[in-house]
DNA sequence: CGGCGGCTTGAAGGACGTCAAGATTAGTGG
DNA sequence: CCACTAATCTTGACGTCCTTCAAGCCGCCG
């Protein structure tokens, strides 16, 4: 049974190509403030502008790029989910993260200069493809950029050391939960109802958890009335009480 | 009993100040690179020089910096051992990770702006200083620092996923001496003989197990023959052993 | 409709944590 | 140099959270 409605979509799915829509992305995109004209050097915008490339739709299950690749872009998501994982030789995934709208992919390719990880579209995914030489390089002349690409780097290193702390199956899926919130409401979506776009498989291989495992605690959430789920729809109902259990991992 | 001999110093310990020693520490360091000349522009090498501030020694246990404060410098370790942790507000540590000589801390504040964990020193340190809106601003005239800087950067993002996976203690602890090994050996220590310079309690800490865990593991490596422990003084018996052990953090 | 993958739920087992006690070392001051 | 205490480390017994295994359910797509 389906306790929610639909959820309506906030941002746009299909963005077109040389639609001139630029802008409507770039304002939620980890380069817009760079992108968007603010004050820069003029040619120098131009330059960045020029070095973007739009590349997409890739659809459920596409590669992006592959372990070992060279390196030669770092991506900004446009529309859509990516997940970023490593597979062992035993054959096991393990699952660095995953990716929205707004959100940068491959920074983590820069030092051993080959992609360490794979990167798959989700669902119907389009990227803005930024080639990392050219970006360097305009960095030096346009110190916006420099800066930015500091952070971004220096906040991976954050969110990768978040989920790495010893905590249980609770806390850590309330932290995912409370991160998920956060994260669609500073690009402008809902921040209390949204859809899953990974599988559970995912969730739980992210946050170490077995599948049912994750099963369990939704399940659990959802008879204490903190959360509202319905397939892949969730509704926080309770984000000050999910905040609470997860407020150990979240911040630390 | 003591089934291993004193172990020699590999590695000079006070490094003294103005001692024109500089190149001596330089060359194992994670900024060595750039600081030593290697055909860049004299006069922009000349800055990066100016900008390089020895401070130390700190003594165990001392702070180098706090959670909260103000960013402005990254710390480049000359000798001993910085841990960084943070403390959630149950007053539990988590334990980021440590850093030997050559290796770099403080990357992960570039983006909140505040230091987003305390640094402390293990044993007696010494370090260099970078001002790092400075170290920003030479960047943009040396492509060889900002370079260096991406680099160092993207490092750390994938060094911080490394033990958040999900594996058993064996692995986790395997894993931990051999990069151990590995970082000893990238700066010309001995890779098979070393002396932890933290407590188990924070290699437990570290690896998110209990320190009773971290005995018993110990203690079944050395039982196989893989190791031999003396206290705090480590002997890799079987690297090779430890290293298939550890294949799937390592990687992936 | 029927097969298949993803999801849920229950029961049993295991890896690691917790608790408690003892051993060894380090640190301190007489 | 030697007590004395505190801290760290080790070892064993027991408990627990999560995984594993197994089965059934549901939605999707050919």
């Amino acid at each position: 049974m389906s306790n929610i409605k639909p959820i309506e979509r906030v941002a746009p799915i299909d963005p077109g190509e040389g639609d001139g829509d630029e802008v409507r992305f770039c304002s939620t995109c980890a380069f817009g403030e760079v992108c968007i004209p603010g004050g820069f050097d003029k040619t120098a915008l131009q330059d960045l502008h020029c070095l973007v490339e739009h590349v997409g739709p890739f659809h459920s299950g596409d590669r992006i790029f592959s372990t070992g690749e060279k390196f030669e872009s770092i991506y900004a998501v446009r529309a859509g989910t990516v997940k970023t994982s490593t597979v062992d030789e035993e054959g096991r995934e393990q699952i660095l993260g995953f990716h929205l709208p707004g959100e940068m992919v491959g920074l983590n390719a820069i030092h051993p200069a080959r992609y360490p990880c794979d990167a798959i579209a989700l669902d119907t995914v389009y990227l803005c493809r930024f080639s990392f030489p050219a970006l360097a390089t305009l960095a030096t002349r346009m110190p916006g950029v420099q800066q930015q690409l500091f952070r971004l780097l220096s906040a991976d290193i954050g969110k990768a050391a978040l989920l790495a702390g010893d905590h249980n199956a609770n806390e850590r899926m309330a932290a995912f939960l409370i991160l998920l919130a956060d994260r669609f409401a500073a690009r402008g979506f809902s921040a209390t109802r949204f859809r899953l776009s990974m599988a559970r498989g995912d969730i739980a291989n992210h946050l170490r958890l077995a599948p049912e495992t994750v099963s369990r605690v939704l399940r659990r959430f959802q008879d204490q009335g903190l959360i509202r789920v319905d397939e892949r729809d969730v509704e926080l109902l309770q984000a000050g009480q999910l905040r609470q259990l997860a407020r150990c991992i979240l911040h630390a």
